[in-house]
DNA sequence: CTCTAGATACCGACCGGTTGGTATGTTTCT
DNA sequence: AGAAACATACCAACCGGTCGGTATCTAGAG
């Protein structure tokens, strides 16, 4: 049983290095053999573990996508009112911009990248897809609790992801530029105005 | 003056074919070989008209914000209410996404680049900011004449700046996805209700 | 007008370096 | 012994960029 151990270890170190050199440089600019030497390993270990470059990159995004929503789903406490929900996670958008830098680059790339490989881009739309009716589903439930608007839940989903993933993109680009976190939080107030019904 | 038309001719041959490739496969992806040959020159007359890959992108990025910049100026008109140019916007954008596709994932490569490339963030984030103002001076107006609720103009702006290129964004992870012209002019209703005094 | 010198625009072979990927051998666990 | 995990050496292809040389154009002199 120590195999099992010593594989899952060096699968998650190359994991780990590409993680990072992704983020930091793009998928392309990053080389297989610098991965393997943050990695601490060889090209060898590399391509015994993974069929190829790509085939790690998918692997991040389902990781990482996968970690995102069950830690979104994870926020959602039962009886909390739609808009409740969303003005917290608003809050905790900018510890999530902060603290995880790295791994919100990467979201950036696996954008770019799902738009040449189609491998990639199911990858990435399939859990995007999730995340939208997650979305929805709030929506929904806000909807028939009375605490939102009478609007298409679908269109509302749809604006939401605009919303945060345009403040994800701004922040990645401009992470000076403003306190987006701040910003985040003035945009779901925005959006709620509208959103709420009034008493 | 012979030279001086084949030298722009060149100049913009150059310009359209990196354009093309870099929408299509990325900046990293594409070679210089490649653009040479589409564009119909040598490698030589490329690296005589510009001083590197990177300046052709840089080329790029001025070149399309620009014109981004004065259409989206053009459309204007005097004396027209802020939601009402809001709505218009949103109706154009439909069109953006449909006929532009080559123009709009140039975007996406401008972004990547501008974290990675310090000239090219300085060269993406100039007219970013010149947008962020414009969208900031309408909503203004529109609080001046009683058109908008009293938000925070700088808030306003990023907020419709980010629904703007997550639509973007979204528009081109997945284009058959949704109606994405329909998904904008929603979401401006949406935030509409939210920034639109109650008569 | 012609002739010509020099500037301008362009060509394509070539360079050192890097790329993703592989073939073969060696160590470590079972 | 045999399988699993890893290391090393290597490859053809390609990368951005350079360079010596060439064709085309322009301006001024005669």
């Amino acid at each position: 049983m120590r195999n099992q151990q010593r594989r899952e270890e060096t699968r998650s170190s190359i994991l780990d290095a590409a993680a990072h050199l992704f983020a930091e440089g793009g998928y392309d600019a990053t080389g297989v053999a610098e991965v393997c030497s943050l990695a601490g390993i060889s090209k060898g270990a590399f391509y015994y573990h993974f069929a190829s470059k790509q085939a790690v990159f998918i692997a991040l995004v389902e990781l990482w996508l996968g970690e995102l929503e069950s830690s979104l789903a994870g926020t959602r406490t039962a009886g909390q009112a739609a808009s409740e929900w969303l003005l917290s996670m608003a809050r905790t958008f900018r510890a999530i911009l902060g603290s995880q830098t790295q791994k919100t680059a990467l979201v950036l790339e696996f954008w770019t990248q799902a738009r040449r490989d189609a491998a990639i881009r199911q990858a990435v739309l399939t859990p995007y897809s999730r995340f939208q009716g997650f979305f929805q589903g709030i929506i929904s439930e806000g909807i028939d609790h009375g605490d939102l608007r009478d609007v298409d839940p679908v269109a509302g989903a749809q604006v939401l992801l605009s919303v945060a993933s345009g403040l994800f993109f701004q922040g990645l680009l401009d992470p000076e530029g403003s306190d987006w976190g701040a910003v985040a939080e003035m945009s779901i107030r925005i959006l709620l105005d509208g959103l709420r019904r009034d008493p």
